[in-house]
DNA sequence: CATTTCACCTGGTGGC
DNA sequence: TGCCACCAGGTGAAAT
């Protein structure tokens, strides 16, 4: 499942191979899910567009693109007038392939683009959402939570501060935190010490500083490493990430703590499956 | 208003 | 071997 680790390879790598080339053509399957934006319209609104640069906001994807008129006369680095909104859902991808690639089964769109490669939104359970915005009519993509890679100390704790839903639960929130999921919660959790199940209310100023430092960490070793290919997360190439071989909770169920050789338990919170180490977090 | 639950999806798994 | 119920979880809408 694609989190900030995984989606910030994702965008990385998409920007190095298709920066400064139009989209030639577009093609969407007929499924009507993975669509924020009408097809229709999307498809034609995306046609003849140079894509200026891609990044990752929270757990979205933002293609910048320049005028479809005068596309060829737009360069790097001018300013965006749309948007090309990619949210890969649990088991989305977005690929740079050659235009004569196998089709994988569950492929959405197809971006044609004019050096000669393809651009491929893959999505078999459909959660993920495809959007596009005209900047002359609206705003720019803004994700409504805060970037847990810059936030500061005490910023973080006032997020949690005066709430009484368990930590484990806010931190999976995207209105207060974007881009952290259920792998990067419960590895965060287990390096800062604290109890998935605890009220926010209940932690400590320096607890909450922890939790701030081991998410960081953990989100920058896991983007230093490719992301957590858990279930079928790929990276633009396609190639797997790293970071699932160095975690130390999540899916680990049974299996002994890194640290102290107790059994990793599994419980439920907030609805979700949640792993810690009932020794090591206290 | 804050918080919880559920529906949306398909592939993989485990029981019989 | 095959079939099927069930689970995984990001998000947003509905319920509490």
């Amino acid at each position: 499942m694609p989190e900030l680790p995984e989606v910030e390879t994702i965008a990385r790598g998409v920007h190095e191979r298709v920066r400064g080339q139009s989209i030639v053509q577009v093609w969407f399957s007929s499924h009507r899910q993975p669509f924020k934006t009408p097809a229709v319209r999307q498809a034609r609104e995306l046609e003849d567009r140079p894509i200026l640069a891609v990044h990752r906001t929270g757990k979205h994807i933002v293609c910048e693109l320049g005028s479809a008129s005068g596309g060829h006369l737009d360069k790097v680095g001018s300013m965006p007038v749309a948007q090309w909104i990619v949210h890969l859902g649990m088991t989305g991808r977005l690929l740079v392939t050659t235009l004569d690639a196998p089709v994988a089964l569950h492929t959405h769109a197809r971006l044609s683009l004019s050096g000669g490669k393809e651009l491929r939104f893959v999505d078999p359970r459909r959660f993920g959402r495809l959007e596009f915005r005209d900047l002359d009519r609206e705003a720019g993509f803004c994700a409504p939570g805060a970037e847990p890679l810059t936030i500061g100390p005490d910023a973080f704790a006032a997020l949690f501060r005066g709430r009484r839903l368990s930590i484990k639960a806010a931190l999976l929130n995207q209105a207060l935190l974007a881009g952290v999921g259920n792998i990067y919660a419960d590895e965060s959790l287990f390096q800062a010490g604290i109890r998935p199940r605890k009220s926010c209310g209940r932690l400590t100023r320096t607890e909450l500083e922890r939790l701030r430092a081991a998410l960081l960490q953990v989100l920058e070793h896991a983007i230093r490493l490719g992301g957590s290919s858990v279930s079928d997360y790929v990276d633009a190439d396609g190639v797997r990430g790293f970071f699932q071989l160095e975690h130390c909770v999540y899916q680990r169920t049974g299996q002994p703590c890194r640290l102290c050789k107790t059994p990793i338990r599994r419980i439920l919170v907030a609805g979700r499956g949640t792993h810690y180490c009932p020794r090591c977090q206290s």
